[in-house]
DNA sequence: TATATTTTTTGATATAGGTCAAAAGAAACT
DNA sequence: AGTTTCTTTTGACCTATATCAAAAAATATA
């Protein structure tokens, strides 16, 4: 999948809108464990993954990493209120594989969005597509026990858990590595 | 406030686009407690609480009910996932006063969307803003106390807390009735 | 392939907030 | 105004998960 298939999988474009918008976009590749943007930069790109892993995360004041959001291959990637409000970010963007990621400025994007009906489309349906995935975490997060919530992260990632470490999924679902770890140790116990 | 401002105030629409978008809108009169929409209905309507207060709720298990949303005067009410994927709703909507809201059909919304870019704009600045709160509300329940989760609530909502039941607010913050009052008590009893 | 570093597991103990039950207070209805 | 119903408060007790500390396992580096 490229940047053309994942655009066109949301809104159908018409060719010639299409490479105008995609001239937009600039290919880039990350290596493991770099940063695309620091606690306290304004974030000026949108990211879309081609290849790898990233998550968004935060220093709580005791100086623990709260993770906060996973981003795999055909997700869109920003420190969103960042992004939108153009204000100094509150989380890192990091990549935890070697990645290939697009990327374009908010300018642009504004551009785009301003010159397509069409493009201003697809961002009024990621906004509605990501919103609703915020909610279901939100849902998850509040009223279910800490096994439920792994196993709400089995269903909705199977494939992040293997590719993420551990302790990284225990911030995301409000938890402790400990908790997560006796969590798996219980699960596997289960299933044998 | 009526209907027009709430929608110049997010994008300025030219005067005869606004009439046309203003035409597909109903104002609708509300009775306190009555529903909008029942668990297991499609919401085929987007809401604007023109005046009242409104709250998306489900039931647990146990038959509990989890507020999971306020809407006050100038927001958009609706069952979010509902409304957009026209599937049946996990939630209850209802109004807690007597209240005016605006309604637009999904079939209308789309018109509208495909007929002007401007509301096209006007749905995704909507989206962003909805998951900005969102995202506010996933951080402050998954890594506050009990006690910052209300100081949270009376900063962003300070209205909210004198106008609805307690029960409602503890649910909405994740917490038990109990706790709640617990915590009130306690503020009261810091502040004098 | 040995050594250093990071990640995961395990154990012991503590605590925030849940549950259950009942009293007190407010609001709604006749 | 009195009675019923709904909401909030209070008390006693319990449990899921956090915290702290250290061992074991996995991974990276020299």
């Amino acid at each position: 999948m490229d940047l053309r298939n994942y655009l066109t999988d949301i809104v159908s474009f018409p060719t010639e809108e299409l490479e105008d918008i995609i001239s937009y976009f600039e290919k880039e590749a990350i290596q493991k464990n770099n940063s695309l943007v620091k606690e306290g930069q304004v974030c000026s790109k949108l990211y879309l993954v081609e290849k790898g892993v990233g998550r968004s995360y935060y220093l709580k004041e005791d100086g623990k990493e709260i993770t906060q959001w996973f981003f795999v291959e055909g997700q869109f990637m920003s420190s969103i209120e960042s992004f939108f409000q153009q204000n100094p970010s509150l989380y890192y963007l990091e990549m935890l594989e070697d990645s290939v990621v697009y990327s374009i400025t908010r300018e642009n994007l504004d551009l785009l969005f301003a010159r397509y009906h069409n493009m201003e489309k697809l961002g009024r349906l990621l906004s509605t597509e990501m919103l609703t995935r915020v909610v279901n975490k939100l849902n998850a997060i509040q009223f279910q026990t800490a096994r439920e919530r792994y196993d709400y992260m089995l269903n909705e990632y199977p494939d992040i858990v293997n590719r993420v470490a551990l302790g990284h999924i225990a911030s995301y679902l409000g938890m402790t590595q400990e908790t997560l770890s006796r969590i798996r140790k219980a699960e596997i116990r289960k299933r044998s």
